[in-house]
DNA sequence: CTCGGATGAGACATGAATGTCTCAAAGTGG
DNA sequence: CCACTTTGAGACATTCATGTCTCATCCGAG
């Protein structure tokens, strides 16, 4: 406590055992303390040296989670401009951390803690509000709800957060994945026999992976 | 045993007691026994009675969950007609079951039960069919893989399931909901001026909740 | 080299959930 | 009405994860 350097070291500590405890949490929420600790490279003892228990542990795993997604909206300046692009802009921020973004799923309902609730709510009304503005300024359907769209959207973060960790999906396709769906649609669109759909904004790979 | 009427009774009562054990394990997975039995209705001692224990009861949830989208997928004839019909036939059938898809895709690796693996393949093949046959029906986009519209459509069913339990989303809504974002995706369609867009197929509550 | 702090390994106690048991009460069919 | 079964309530032992502790070791700083 007397040498502020330690401290420092400390944090970056912490969030690394953060990680690999969501790496084992988001798969499996009722995994014991001695298998995060395997996964974090660490001993149960210093695990306990850092999170004082169990609780506490999985609290902070979910506000590094909220955090996460909080910067990605962020850095996606997702109340600005076109609500397509912000949600473009979005995916992408938030797909690196779609690990993070399914533990949550998985387990927000779990959560006594009013901090951790709070900070859900004021995200959750960000992603709102940016569907909100996309369907008052036309980019968006109005049929589907804002809070459905909301719903839905972290579904498909979180689903390729766990699909991801699974080997179902290749993280170098999951951006485009979940932004072609979630904008798109699965139907094929055809309006004219030529196809001038969607005009590949970028040349991704196509390849239908077979598992 | 040497009346066959009271193991008929018996059957009904496992699946109704099962009912109840998702309603609370979809929600809570590390929810203890005995919230299970008062959620079912009976005590401790004759839910052990019905389980020979935690983990039989699990697997037995997982299994009627498998069970129950199995047929839903049997009722919607998946494998035959048009694909896109299908798909809305199969959400019409699926959804009344979200919760316990719900349960499967937040357990579904949880599993070392090789009888629940095996059915959960089957049905994911089934899905996986059926997209690429829409794929090859030149009804479903092709850019996106079978696999991951399979992966990503159960999500949503899963997503719906927890959303109506949490209150955030009216049952009534829920088919409507997933069949029109996962079909048509959530941009709205500007193909002129005049807005001719999707003629409501269904005079449904466009009201934007607000939690 | 020596010291201080951090870590890992392990022992130990604790508490909670589970599994098993008995017994009284209630319901059902003869 | 009686016999049988099922159920619920509770006590009980057991298992296991957790939390706490000590001690030996390692590493970096001075």
């Amino acid at each position: 406590m007397s040498h502020p350097s330690y401290t420092c070291r400390m944090a970056t500590d912490r969030d690394t055992v953060l990680e690999a405890a969501v790496g084992v949490l988001s798969r499996r929420p009722t995994a014991h303390l001695d298998e995060i600790a395997r996964a974090a490279g660490i001993s149960r003892a210093t695990l306990h040296r850092l999170f004082p228990g169990r609780e506490a542990l999985i609290r902070e795993v979910g506000l590094l989670g909220l955090q996460r997604f909080a910067a990605a909206l962020d850095t996606a300046v997702v109340e600005d401009g076109d609500a397509e692009a912000a949600l473009r802009r979005l995916v992408d921020a938030a797909v690196p951390d779609a690990a993070l973004c399914a533990f949550l799923a998985g387990e927000n309902q779990l959560y006594d803690d009013d901090h951790v609730n709070a900070l859900w709510d004021v995200q959750i009304d960000r992603l709102h509000a940016l569907f909100l503005r996309g369907q008052q300024q036309g980019v968006f359907r109005i049929e589907l709800s804002a809070a459905w769209l909301s719903e839905a959207f972290f579904d498909l973060i979180a689903g390729v957060g766990w699909a991801i960790q699974d080997g179902r999906l290749a993280p170098r396709d999951a951006a485009f994945s979940i932004t072609e769906l979630f904008l798109g649609g699965a139907l094929r669109r055809h309006a004219a026999p030529n196809p001038p759909q969607s005009t590949a904004r970028s040349a991704r790979t196509t390849e239908t992976d077979t598992p």
